[in-house]
DNA sequence: TGTACATCAGTGAACGCGCGTTCACTGATGTAC
DNA sequence: TGTACATCAGTGAACGCGCGTTCACTGATGTAC
């Protein structure tokens, strides 16, 4: 049986970190404070301090478990479905990801995170990419996507549903539900098809 | 010849506005305070206080000017063009003012205004959406676009050239000048039409 | 044309706040011998 | 098995900072009579 408060937390980087995410679920980055992620953590306002060089480290570490979270969710889908299955429902599970935890997606990737500074975080942001990437391949060697630049047709794909999730977040959709919203990805998606035919 | 420093400033309520798009533009809206906008307006740092309720209702003020630029911009293209051509070039100006205009385009679509609290910043923002919503009306009566609701046509336009302008400016492409990432947004333009087909 | 007065548009001092960060410290833990 | 000592992981006080905002004020302008 542990002492009642004993002086070493055990975990406290990874309750900090825990403590952070909830925090900036809650309060969003603009009120993300190091004393107040403390707080949460039930410790000095300066112990993490020991485990974080700074403010910007802490919130680059959210970053990153965020990038890793949102690349699970991403590669989330049956191995069984078909590779073009699979790719649609990547982009569901990215615009799910960012509304169920909006203010966890900003701080991704409101900022850039540079890699020489923040090395973990970039390659965290990478492993999302390849995971869309690596689907976008499957598809085109299932030949259902044409041939081409499979960066070029991911960096489409991406940035159809990051700016669904981007407006959909800053409340510039008229749905009022994540379903709603959901349901206008998909029909996206699908429909750029008819769209795309001709413009 | 007025005098070298009259009390009276004439226009402070423009110079502050544009003081302070100047300082975004400079510095994003984290470091945006009212101090440093009354600073680079040569005035005291309350004088803003006259003109305008308190920092945010300042910001909403540079947002609404952002959204009147951008529905200029975007409505810029020649009236010879044919309705598709000119969707086209809505969505590269859309994505060439993200651009130019980074942290300037974040303040208007990082947080939402509010339509009770920031009814005019509401309202310029709609004009935008309706320059869009026009043109995809223009296009589908001239049956260069396939009938259907105009409101999503015109949101999944919207949200492709909204994630491209995102993306871009996080750094997140691999492209460095703003012409590569124009030309990326022309090449995702035209070619959901190939990608769209199977999707 | 003057004059009194209300109102508008600035000034400068001051307040309180919470932040990030530094400092000197102490309690706990690990390890060499 | 003990003991000395280095190192790790916390604490609490303190600093300096710039901010937003309020206050009492003053100089300039407009207007009624």
């Amino acid at each position: 049986m542990p002492a009642a408060k004993p002086y070493h937390h055990g975990n406290l980087k990874e309750a900090l970190l825990a403590s952070a995410i909830e925090l900036i679920a809650a309060t969003g980055p603009r009120s993300f404070t190091l004393r107040e992620v403390a707080r949460r953590a039930g410790v000095s306002h300066n112990a993490p301090y020991r485990h974080f060089r700074d403010r910007e480290d802490l919130l680059a570490a959210v970053a990153t478990e965020g990038f890793e979270r949102l690349t699970r969710a991403m590669a989330g889908g049956s191995r069984r479905a078909s590779p073009v299955n699979r790719l649609r429902r990547c982009g569901l599970a990215y615009v799910n990801f960012a509304l169920c935890w909006p203010q966890h997606f900003a701080v991704m990737f409101d900022s850039s995170w540079n890699q020489a500074e923040y090395p973990e975080c970039a390659a965290a942001g990478e492993q999302c990419f390849h995971t869309l990437l690596g689907l976008v391949r499957d598809c085109q060697a299932a030949k259902q996507v044409p041939a081409g630049d499979p960066l070029k047709v991911a960096y489409l794909a991406w940035s159809l549903v990051h700016g669904i999730s981007k407006l959909a977040n800053a409340g510039q959709f008229p749905w009022r539900s994540k379903a709603a919203v959901l349901r206008f990805c998909a029909f996206s998606i699908q429909n750029e098809k008819r769209f795309g035919r001709t413009i």
